[in-house]
Order: structure tokens, then sequence, then C-alpha cells
DNA sequence: CCTATATAGTTTAATCTTGAACCATTATGG
DNA sequence: CCATAATGGTTCAAGATTAAACTATATAGG
């Protein structure tokens, strides 16, 4: 019977750690981001931006506030500044009455490539400095676990 | 040559891809628990408590923020809350005239054990949900990125 | 048909974080 | 020793997010 090194780093189930170094990774690439984007583009509206670019299909508010796990009302005011800015196209959606359609605008695209340009160098340095497989270890890994997170929460406000 | 099924997810190199999970994973797990602490407690407060109970040490705001990754005025405020409902202590420091410690409480030790009980049930069906040696997989993989992210960061605040 | 319920989107007040300015104290190095 | 830079902490305005209330449209059941 010795004592532990400390109250809870030993005991704490493993997703508790998981989750904890999940966050603290989020915050830090969160903050780099958000340096990269001084334009007036917030780390929100690029998220969406670059959402848009990646994932084609048809894209409604409610949607996009679900696919962040953000509030409607977060969602309504990230679009409404895209759509100042000319980023986005929203139009309403012909089909449903109270549905409106989102689309991404050239302007929208460019944008968002940019970021992803002045972000690269960071994220080059980044990705060499850890272990050559590390990468490709992790996200089918993380996949797995975001799918299985999406699929059983509740909906949001 | 084939055309991509989609201009970026092919096309994205695996970091940026890696990160966008990170992101999505701690929004998810940020919201369930904020959730488990209606008691006037945020997920800022619980992330202190939680630090303090399970790394042993000496703690001053500004280190705090470090490790968080948050201004100092954001430390500061959490932890003026904190000290206000008696989670923790905060002194000044003897040997250092700008600096102070900061402790945790009887009260606030219970208050984060309180709160990762309440947790406890979500974390376990989630956990149960995942393949067997998945969270075994990921922790020491997401341990040397955070301590990469970590060593090469520009200080904050 | 018609009522009840669910969903889409907006608005509002309250809360939290940031970024910058600021003061106090400590370290550095001529 | 002294001037300068660095660090610890607080405060304040601006921006972003949440929860809740509200309007409008759509769906389901009797």
């Amino acid at each position: 019977m010795k004592a532990p090194p400390s109250r809870y780093v030993e005991g704490d189930p493993l997703i508790f750690r998981v989750l904890t170094e999940i966050g603290i990774i989020a915050q830090l690439s969160r903050t780099t981001m958000e340096r990269s984007t001084p334009d007036g583009l917030s780390g929100a509206g690029f998220g969406v931006l670059s959402h848009l670019a990646r994932l084609p299909g048809d894209w409604s508010p409610a949607r996009l506030a679900r696919a962040f796990q953000v509030t409607k009302g977060a969602m309504t005011n990230t679009l409404q500044r895209l759509e100042a800015d000319g980023l986005v196209r929203v139009a309403a959606d012909p089909a449903d009455g109270r549905a409106k359609h989102v689309t991404l605008t050239k302007k929208g695209l460019k944008a968002r490539d940019a970021v992803v340009g002045t972000l690269a160098p960071s994220m080059q340095s980044l990705a060499g400095a850890l272990p050559a497989t590390l990468l490709a270890e992790l996200l089918p890994r993380l996949a797995i676990m975001r799918a299985v997170m999406d699929t059983d929460r509740d909906p949001r406000g």
C-alpha cells in the first residue's frame, strides 16, 4: 500500500483525461486560428465558411447551428455578419416557408482560402514537429469518437 | 484522372482535419459539461477547480491563465467568482510582491467532485459506446500533440 | 378540418472572453 | 546603483454566446 502521487491524476477515468487534452488542444488551435483572421472574420465566421467549402449540400441556419453545436441565436448573428460582408448568401427556402438556404459566395470562398493559406506555415511547422504517423493515427479515431458523441446528443436551443 | 468528390475534403492537410475533429469534440463535451453545473459554477470555474485538484503545486493566477490559454483578465474574473463562492482561497505570495497563490478549499474540492459525479453516467455511457481500446490509443497521442503545441506558443494577454 | 405540437428563425438581457491600458513589483545589465 | 525591460494583476469597453421569449410556418392526430 503506497500513497498515489496525487489525488486524481491516476484515478480519473480515461475519458476525462482524453477530453481534457482535447479541450486544451482545441483552445490552443482556436487562438492560433483567430490570430490569422484579423480582417474582421471571427473564428465562428471562418468555421462556417470552411464548413460550407468542405461539405457540399443544403445548409440552413438551423442545420449549421446543430453542426457546430451552437444556439440558433448565435448562428443568426454569425450569418448576419457574414452576409453583411458578402461572404455568404442567405435566401428563402421555396419549399419551406420557415427555412432559409445558406450558400458560399466567391468572395467567401476566397476569404476562406486566404485564411487557410495564412495558417499553412504554422500548421506545417506543427505537423513537422509531430511524430510522422501521429496525425494519421489520430484522425480515424477522433472521427469515431465525434460520430458517437454527435449521435446521442441533445438538440439545442 | 477522376474528379475528387468535393473541393476540400480530400485536399486539406491532415492537420486541419484533425484540428477540426478536435474542435467539434471539445465543443460537444463542453456543452455536456456545462449542463451538469447549473449551480452557478461556470465551465471555466470547473476547469480551474479540476486543475487544482489534479495537479498539485503552486498556482498563481498568471500560471493558471497560461495553463488554460486564457487572458489574465479572464482568469482574474473566474477566480474572483470562485473566491466569492468560497471554492478557492487567494493569498498574497510572501516571496513575490506581485504574485498571488491560489489554493482549493474543502468546499471547492467537494463542488468539483460533485460535478464529476454528476457527469459520470454520461461519460460512462460515452466510453461504453466507443471501441474498447480507443481511449487508451488516443490519450498518449493527444498528450504528445498538446505538449508540442504548448511549447512553441506565444504568451498571451 | 382543426387543434396541438414541433420546427425555423429572430430578438433580448445577462454572462464571458478578449485586447488594451494601466499600476506595482521584480529582473537585467550598463 | 539606476534605468529599462519584463512580469503579475486589475479594470474597462467591445464582441460573442447563451437561455429564454416570441413570431411564423409546418406536421400530426382526432
